[in-house]
DNA sequence: GTCTATATTTGGATAGAC
DNA sequence: GTCTATCCAAATATAGAC
């Protein structure tokens, strides 16, 4: 191979940017320690992202977009069952996101850096995420008020803020948690998946229709 | 006055980092914005709190303290109700925490801070938590489980942990949404509080006794 | 207890050779 | 595209006068 590894410089990048992120912060890993387990030289970053920022914009990019164009692809489907319920909705948001945070290389480190990016109410960081992906979040409200007609507006959009916090509060916790030796990993993935959707409806259906 | 302000110097530098804390994470926040912001020397941190570490574990102190405690003697009076139920419980848990969270002076942000602490998955930080605090969440986790008792154990822990994320979270954002002009606080905090109990309570219960 | 001044380390970013 | 070397700003922490 021509190439001193398997993967280019700037992958390796934003794979070791991705789990120190996760474990520190943003502000927490530095890009001496970043290009240090990426074995590449520290000047790369900026050669490669031009700065600190929009390396930690490509980290959510890279991941960001396809998971969420299938979310949107699974939440068509779902919208294109006749009788589609919450549970359906549900699903199409979380499913994507589980998947992703179940994959080996670098799946459940991204997850936590979602959940950081939650907590971290950074202006430039918002920014980013709401002109580049706010869309997908907005066609989910839809579907969702859709389906919960009785609901305000405004209680609608305070439960979903509080559902979409759990969710990926609760997906970043997923590749710490251990699962029972002997099950699948699939078989895990499918009854977290259940446990969450069931979870979230009940918590959106609430004093909704039945007191 | 003596002094040169209404309040001593480790107590401006409490508020002001527990501000900043909020705003910028524990790695964003500097010591040097801290004490500027406290009006304060730089040197001051030092020689009250000994390192920013310690200044952390104070920040947290100052709350949590009075926080547990009132969760605590709630806790205590919703299980000596004859029958109480899941919503008393969860009451006991979060009206303490929704009250801090709207309390001027420093509450909004210590809720944030406290939200910061969930999804830093700091080894030194964890510790003090849990050696300081972790109490209180067990007696929390055996009232749960004798409420629900056809959940498993291990099913159980799962969901608290998603219950607890999720209020937290959903704290965190209290002090940032505006309420309706005209709504007394009073009315917005029991409102509040009694969303989150039946959004909790749901969340716990679904799949439990009725399918 | 508070200040100034400074030691020391670490951070992001860049220049210029290869 | 990658390296070494370096700049400069910012960080934590401390020493010592007051």
């Amino acid at each position: 191979m021509s190439e001193g590894s398997t993967f280019s410089t700037k992958q390796r990048i934003l794979e070791a940017a991705e789990d120190l992120f996760a474990k520190h912060g943003f502000a927490g890993a530095s890009l001496r320690q970043v290009t240090a387990a990426a074995n590449v030289n520290l000047a790369a970053v900026n050669y490669h992202f031009g700065s600190k920022d929009r390396l930690i914009e490509e980290v959510f990019r890279r991941r960001l977009d396809e998971l969420n164009a299938r979310r949107l692809a699974a939440l068509k489907r779902a919208l294109g069952k006749p009788e589609h319920d919450l549970e359906d909705v549900l699903a199409a948001f979380i499913k994507p996101a589980l998947e992703l945070s179940l994959d080996r290389s670098g799946g459940p480190a991204f997850v936590r850096v979602l959940a950081r990016a939650y907590a971290e109410h950074n202006e430039r960081l918002r920014k980013f995420l709401s002109d580049n992906y706010g869309h997908v979040l907005k066609e989910f409200a839809t579907a969702f008020a859709a389906l919960l007609p009785k609901l305000e507006k405004e209680e609608l959009y305070w439960r979903l803020d509080i559902v979409a916090g759990a969710l990926t509060y609760a997906m970043a916790d997923f590749g710490v948690i251990k699962r029972r030796s002997g099950q699948s990993e699939r078989d895990y993935r499918d009854r977290a998946a259940q446990h969450l959707i069931r979870f979230a409806a009940a918590g959106l259906r609430a004093g909704v229709g039945d007191g």
